[in-house]
DNA sequence: ATGTCATATCCGATATGA
């Protein structure tokens, strides 16, 4: 089965462009961030017609975050992470379909650093690593797929120098990213691809694309017994070159039945 | 390169978040 997760950043603007993706690659899940609707926005009879069932949490004018299955209804476990109440950023959905756990994640940006958004951000990867503890402690198959901002390695950028003072290179950031792997998570496209040079994100400005000037910032992070059925792990890297295209291209693994 | 894009607000600009 293949799993994917798409910043698709903005979900009214992108669905054209959402629903080719599901029909030329049909992904058994997908995992969507960067909605950028509410709840009742949503566009599901469009993504229903396409053969999806989905879940999904909103919000009106950015963040939002969707889970979408391929002739299933993904069955709701958590909407949102426990230990900040007064957050109301939709980043985070986590629903079981067929057997499997499946988080979508949009972490925080956190620019400009230092600052409040950063300290948001820092305090969010550690709430997302608790309610991971709490996955990993149910033993299941699961993927924690979506955007975490985070540039793991400095062979996961184009230029460390570009990117030196911006929030999701920081030493926090990645140091934070890394207590999720050091926990056991297997970053699959890390995985896959060790030496790196692989970019998930290429910025709108400055002719990034054409100068393939990215960065890997979506990771799909696997529990064990998922891990032992990783098969591959890839970027739909064209879908980033197409008309009216989101910044992020979608990324994906293949795990054994 | 202060470079682009999507959304919201009150209808053509500016602000916000990325």
């Amino acid at each position: 089965m293949r799993i994917a997760s798409f910043n698709i950043n903005g979900i009214k603007a992108r669905l054209p462009r959402l629903l080719e993706w599901l029909e030329e690659t049909r992904p058994d899940i997908a995992c969507l961030q960067e909605l950028k609707t509410s709840d009742e926005t949503f566009p599901a009879q469009e993504i229903e017609a396409a053969g999806y069932g989905a879940v999904w949490h909103g919000q009106k004018g950015f963040n939002g975050v969707a889970i979408l299955a391929r002739g299933a209804q993904p069955q709701e476990v958590a909407r949102g992470l426990d230990g900040e109440p007064e957050d109301e950023h939709s980043r985070y959905l986590e629903a079981e379909v067929n057997g499997l756990r499946v988080a979508t994640i949009y972490l925080p940006n956190g620019n400009p650093c230092p600052g409040p958004k950063f300290d948001y951000k820092l305090r969010w990867m550690k709430r997302l690593r608790a309610r991971a503890a709490e996955i990993w402690a149910e033993e299941v198959p699961a993927i924690l797929a979506g955007d975490y901002n985070v540039i793991p390695y400095d062979r996961d950028v184009w230029s460390v120098g570009a990117m030196a003072d911006d929030a999701l290179m920081q030493p926090e950031s990645r140091s934070a990213y890394r207590a999720l792997t050091g926990d056991g998570w297997t970053d699959a496209l890390a995985a896959i691809h060790p030496a790196g040079g692989v970019w998930t994100y290429w910025d709108y400005q400055a002719g990034a694309w054409q100068r393939d000037a990215g960065f890997r910032i979506d990771h799909l992070l696997l529990s064990p017994i998922a891990a032992d059925r990783l098969v591959t792990a890839q970027v739909d890297k064209a879908y980033r070159g197409r008309e009216k295209a989101s910044d992020h291209a979608p990324v994906w693994v293949e795990l054994r039945d």
